[in-house]
DNA sequence: ATTGAAAGAACCAGTTT
DNA sequence: AAACTGGTTCTTTCAAT
């Protein structure tokens, strides 16, 4: 864990935001200037803290319509198995979201998809190449808010 | 829904593996250049579909530890509780994805907090402001992988 | 931490295919 | 209608104070 003072929050809080500001304008939003800021910002990144900068595209714009959260059980629990398992989701482009859990329930997945026929050949896909005891797909109807952004 | 064509659909990908490059890079990654692309781009973003730049920051790092997938089971489908219910989910930055679902549990939700502490006192805000009938937590031990990228 | 300056990128108009 | 050219303006980057 890295050691963060109050401006490099701000700097933080600042580019989640908005990351197409100008040095400049994130100076002066966060109350100092130019290169103090910019040589934050580059230290930050050689951290890691700062990762990617990306765009956020509008899936329904782009007729991605489907998104399941997909909860999974299985009875499987070697090394070779959930290799293999990691290795499946990581190549598989629709799944946003993957993470092992605690408790009853072994892994969920966010899955976004065009539509409903899209989300079933992933299914299929995914449980004819490793065995899982149990899925269960539950469909967004709604999304209420979507955000990646820390809240620092 | 957007008519995108095969450049189009490029240069969003591009964008949203690294949108820190510069319109060159970007021009010359799809196979064109730099005034086209600048205009496409600029298009996309007029109709939407294009949104903000982001930074992706590092949970860890920054000390946000615990992440929870939260389902919900209400009672109340008024339309008066409902809208509540969405205003408090907005409101509260530790609450990074909210979806309204079809079928049996009403809403998931995505808590990205320091530790189960944090995530108690959301909690416990939570079911104070608006009743629920019922909540499970499931607690991410991994997370294994996470993207916003739409896999155009 | 500020200034300032050189390199580079974005943006836009005019022109061409 | 779409792509190239070139030039103005704004940014980034970094050295010197």
């Amino acid at each position: 864990m890295v050691r963060i003072d109050d401006t490099d929050r701000k700097i933080l809080i600042e580019l989640q935001e908005d990351a197409s500001r100008s040095l400049d304008e994130i100076a002066k939003a966060v109350g100092s200037s130019k290169t103090p800021v910019w040589n934050r910002i580059r230290k930050l990144r050689e951290a890691g803290v700062i990762g990617p900068q990306t765009v956020r595209l509008d899936a329904d714009a782009l007729g991605f319509e489907a998104c399941f959260f997909v909860l999974i059980r299985t009875s499987e629990h070697e090394a070779a198995w959930q290799r293999r398992f990691l290795a499946a989701l990581k190549a598989r482009p629709e799944v946003q979201e993957a993470h092992r859990l605690a408790g009853d329930i072994d892994y969920i997945l966010k899955v976004r998809v065009r539509n409903a026929r899209a989300y079933d050949a992933f299914y299929q896909a995914l449980i004819s190449e490793v065995k899982v005891h149990n899925v269960t797909a539950l469909l967004s109807m709604e999304e209420i808010k979507s955000t990646t952004a820390l809240p620092l």
